[in-house]
RNA sequence: GCGUCGAUCGGAUAGCGGCUAUUCCAGGAGACUGUAACUCUCCCGCCAUCAGGCAUCGUGGGUUCGAGUCCCUCUCGGCGCA
């Protein structure tokens, strides 16, 4: 994998990622498809959409159908037929969605509240139910239960990089942990100190591997803690990883300066990717701190829903307005895959629960998201980004 | 006509003498950012200063400390026999 910057406009920067699998022209938005499929959409729609690549995870992926059996397909490129760019997550955001994040309302960009859980260095199955989760954490790797069939497994980093090698992306994520928004500054220190020593591991167990031709991007963590995040990246960035990724949670109004001081020591020549952001503000502000690419589950998962995204702001068309609304979903947007359809076909699929609702709306928003970071892309290259910015939010948030 | 069974929120249901009448669907309003998510939450008789208050199980009576639950009347409907 090789990484050119092309453009710059302000700390906005544009360039191309080259991996085996074609290029990826940045800033770009990279579809997720965790189990090896983006929701409801069949890889050719991915490709015509405008997707450049997509992003899958260790943990599903381990545990169905397994990496052994992926890696004896020929890798994830020919088991998913996608001959783009892949990029594989290490797992390390489940061991936050299924530990510190179980059975809680806690999401990536949860209210920020303050409580006094830690996490026990122990681990068996008594353990964890006593806890009410799948996973708990210790200095070596994690121990989790599957949230398929409740058998016991262990991740290390080494054992995340060797699930990852089996999986064949051109990118893959260091093992890490994400942490909840709400946990403690000492234990966000605590987790991040930990993600540092983890990283070290992975980069040491990939490099040991001289036929990989993978890239391994390390992840900076920190929390909402400017001094952290600014830690994380001075130590991340010395380390020899090929990208970096920027990881965690935050409340919203702290992803601008967890961006920054998260950004700040990392070296310019190599890609950022914001990790599961996905917003169109969000997204503005990581690519105005330079960052080059994103994924995020929002648009399909909004889609399946019933939410699809329009200039003026995302619409429900669950609901009652639009039963009767004969327009398309976005007017200005002709080359939508959802151009042919009205909201309110699409509003009768939600209610009868057909799946082509989802498939149509999930298309629908890929392409709106895609189509809006190549527009963020055409500006910078235009030394417009500011205004291009400024134009689109104030329409999308009026 | 006789007998019998039944009538509970828009629909379907639970409820067999004892707090606030159950659940599902439909309807309404929200949520969703490295996907345990085609999911989840709340509302769905009336009033409400959001604490609660007042109603209500086809109708009208009755028994009882207490009735959707038991008894009688009527109305409507299903079934059976004439």
């Amino acid at each position: 994998m090789k990484f050119k910057k092309t453009h710059q406009d302000g700390v906005a920067r544009a360039g191309i990622i080259e991996t085996a699998h074609g290029d990826i022209h940045t800033p770009a938005f990279i579809p997720v498809g965790t189990k090896a499929t983006v929701k409801g959409v069949h890889p050719h729609e991915v490709k015509e959409i405008g997707a450049q690549a997509v992003l899958a995870n260790t943990y599903h992926l381990f545990l169905q159908p397994g990496d052994d059996l992926i890696k004896k397909h020929g890798g994830l490129h020919s088991f998913m037929n996608w001959n783009g760019p892949i990029i594989t997550d290490s797992g390390g955001f489940q061991v936050f969605s299924l530990g510190a994040g179980f059975d809680k309302s806690v999401s990536k960009m949860g209210e920020v509240k303050e409580t006094s859980g830690r996490t026990p260095a122990v681990f068996d199955e008594s353990v964890l139910s006593a806890h009410g989760k799948l996973a708990i954490i210790d200095e070596e790797g994690v121990s989790f239960t599957s949230h398929i069939d409740g058998v016991l497994y262990r991740f290390t980093p080494e054992r995340s990089v060797e699930i990852q090698h089996n999986l064949g992306a051109d990118i893959f994520f260091a093992f890490d942990e994400c942490t909840s928004p709400d946990a403690e500054y000492e234990y966000q220190r605590e987790a991040m100190e930990r993600t540092h020593k983890w990283a070290e591991r992975s980069l040491t167990a990939h490099r040991q591997n001289l036929d990989s031709k993978q890239a391994i991007f390390g992840i900076v963590q920190g929390g909402r803690h400017a001094d952290l995040r600014e830690e994380s990246s001075k130590k991340l960035g010395s380390m020899n990883f090929d990208g970096y990724g920027i990881g965690g949670s935050f409340s919203k109004e702290d992803l601008g300066i967890a961006l920054a001081a998260g950004l700040k020591h990392l070296p310019e020549d190599k890609p950022r990717h914001l990790l599961g952001i996905g917003e169109p503000a969000d997204m503005f502000e990581g690519v105005a701190q330079g960052i080059d690419t994103f994924d995020c589950v929002a648009a399909t998962r909004l889609a399946r829903n019933g939410t699809a995204y329009t200039l003026d702001g995302p619409i429900d068309l669950r609901k009652s307005p639009f039963k009767e609304d004969m327009n398309t979903i976005e007017k200005d947007l002709p080359d939508s895959p959802a151009t042919p359809y009205t909201r309110a076909y699409l509003a009768h699929l939600f209610r009868a629960k057909e799946m082509l609702g989802g498939m149509i709306v999930s298309q629908h928003n890929l392409y709106f998201i895609l189509r809006l970071v190549d527009d963020m892309r055409g500006a910078i290259k235009e030394g417009k980004f500011e205004e291009f910015r400024k134009e689109f939010c104030d329409r999308y948030y009026a």
